[in-house]
DNA sequence: CCCTGATTCGC
DNA sequence: GCGAATCAGG
């Protein structure tokens, strides 16, 4: 397989959209990920910051080789498809729905999920939940596999009702941010000492 | 152990 | 330029 145009193209999409190398690699197939990454590098897109700078940023002081790098400016026009929202969220919700312009009474009676509801969750957890539910990938329980995040969300019956689908938490059959507030109510986790 | 991206280096 | 092997984490 040869890095074609539209292979390039969608390597540089799906890397925008913050997927994972594996991810693109599977997707692209007949590469590895090491290949995607190593594209990817070459490409003078290795850090995926662009418009919403991610608080995080990795340093790589490059301990072993101290190889100059003249790092060639990267004269990137506006790759921004999809900036990522900073997580500024406030919101005083607690279990409020999905993304949803409308919002409403959920109809079916109690059905509701594992949701958190009354339970003492870090609001710092669910204000996470609520963003990455936005990102999710809204999958039907025929699309969900041992990688994906099984986390429910809405009402099943409602047409609206999706599972999470973001990667899973390794082990876990959550993503990390719903592993959060999954399993939690452990009457005392004061074992477990670091 | 699962995964992530980063870097090196022979090809 | 390419990507496997390796590195360095989470």
């Amino acid at each position: 397989m040869s890095w074609t145009d539209e292979r390039v193209e969608l390597l540089k999409k799906m890397w925008g959209e913050g997927q994972s190398a594996s991810q693109i690699a599977k997707e692209l197939g007949g590469v590895t990920r090491n290949a995607v990454i190593g594209k990817v590098h070459r490409l003078g897109l290795s850090n995926r910051a662009g418009a919403a700078g991610p608080a995080k940023a990795e340093a790589k002081p490059a301990p072993k080789a101290e190889a100059p790098k003249p790092k060639a400016a990267a004269p990137k026009p506006a790759p921004a498809p999809k900036p990522a929202e900073p997580e500024v969220v406030m919101e005083t919700k607690s279990a409020t729905p999905p993304a949803s312009p409308r919002r409403q009474i959920i109809p079916a009676g109690q059905p509701l999920p594992p949701q958190p509801s009354a339970n003492e969750i870090s609001p710092e957890a669910l204000a996470k939940v609520n963003a990455i539910e936005k990102k999710a990938k809204k999958l039907t329980l025929m699309e969900l596999t041992e990688k994906t995040c099984k986390w429910p969300v809405g009402d099943p019956a409602t047409p609206n009702f999706w599972f999470c689908g973001l990667p899973v938490q390794q082990g876990k059959p959550y993503c990390e941010a719903h592993v959060g507030v999954a399993f939690q109510p452990m009457s005392s986790r004061r074992d477990r000492r670091r």
